[in-house]
DNA sequence: TTCATTAATTGACATTTGTCACACGTTTTC
DNA sequence: GAAAACGTGTGACAAATGTCAATTAATGAA
């Protein structure tokens, strides 16, 4: 097992209720998808959640302007969905592509909701891995709104090294919110 | 029953489990704070969730350079919780200050999770409500990532009128994560 | 009402970051 | 392996927003 948050709480949804956990992990489908791969189409509803087991997928919207905008990176043991999407089944104002190949595993929407209405154990866990990624966006709000680009870019270096060791500067700056030529430059002087 | 989400929530755990409605609706308690007071302190642990029965609050943090930076201003029907403590149980670093004199109703965190726990129902409840604020998160992500300072007046000026309405323009500049005077360069062009 | 405090406006200027253009090196593809 | 496509680096300049200081307007307390 794991040690990364969705199969912690996975892990505890077998301590809890074995049979939910057999029925829920047992709906799960594996499949991959290439580098450079739509996963998740921009206005297409999106009616499955997946999770990453090796590769790098990226999430963005487009802005007014139509340049991207980079929300997040999901590595291995993350979840990879429109979340909003998802949840109101409307068409998907965000997407998902394939930065580095990916192999995953993938449940239905109604599988989800059925199961999460069953059995209570897996409510916990959803409402549990709401909580955890809650959290995470309130702080990427506070990172991506008051840090200066210089802030920001040292905070990555330090907090998650990996996204500087595996993604190319153009979709990192994206996600830090700044432009190419602005992380480049940054990188020269530090 | 009014038609804010958290009132439409609980219309439907009531609907769903009477018992659970019952025991959960009456474990709030009543209360109130005037302008200017702290209802949660900067640094202290977050132990109870409010709801607003009227008034204003502001939730806020404080960025490295010791500026305010708000995260949203609570009206009638809205939740005021400093949320990251509530789940981990360790200090804010968000705090809640009292805008315009509040009637709020509450309950610890401690019966929350114990009733998530005793009632699927409620359990369901706390989950949806978490769809909805994540989906909210989301948006005010997109939202002051993406547009400039002009964007975001006029964005609120349509979709949030009542803020405008409402609130002095040095609260509103720090939500919009723009200065007081360039707000107030805009409204005079606009 | 009046004085004191706080909020909003405005101007001059500074700073940060973005834009555009192009060079250079590295992959990918046929 | 050559051509094309892509990613990165860099310079000159532009634009948006911030900073500071001073003034006026609004608000609240005595």
């Amino acid at each position: 097992m794991e040690n990364d948050i969705v199969s912690q709480k996975l892990e505890l949804l077998r301590k809890k209720d074995e049979q939910a956990f057999n029925e829920f992990s047992g709906a799960f489908e594996t499949g991959s998808c290439n580098k450079g791969e739509i996963l998740i189409p921009m206005y297409k509803t999106c009616d499955r959640l997946y999770i990453v087991q090796s590769g790098i997928a990226k999430q963005f919207r487009h802005k007014e302007d139509g340049s991207e905008y980079i929300t997040w990176f999901s590595f291995k043991g993350d979840l990879l969905v429109a979340f909003t999407s998802f949840v109101t089944q409307e068409p998907s104002k965000e997407a998902i592509k394939i930065i580095e190949d990916c192999e995953y595993i993938s449940i239905s929407r109604e599988m989800c909701y059925e199961l999460a209405s069953k059995y209570h154990a897996v409510e916990t866990f959803f409402r549990e891995l709401l909580e955890i990624y809650y959290m995470q966006s309130d702080e990427r709000l506070f990172f991506l709104q008051s840090f200066t680009a210089k802030q920001k870019y040292n905070h990555i270096l330090k907090e998650m090294p990996h996204f500087l060791q595996r993604l190319p500067q153009k979709e990192l700056s994206s996600f830090l919110g700044i432009k190419r030529e602005t992380l480049s430059r940054i990188r020269k002087y530090s």
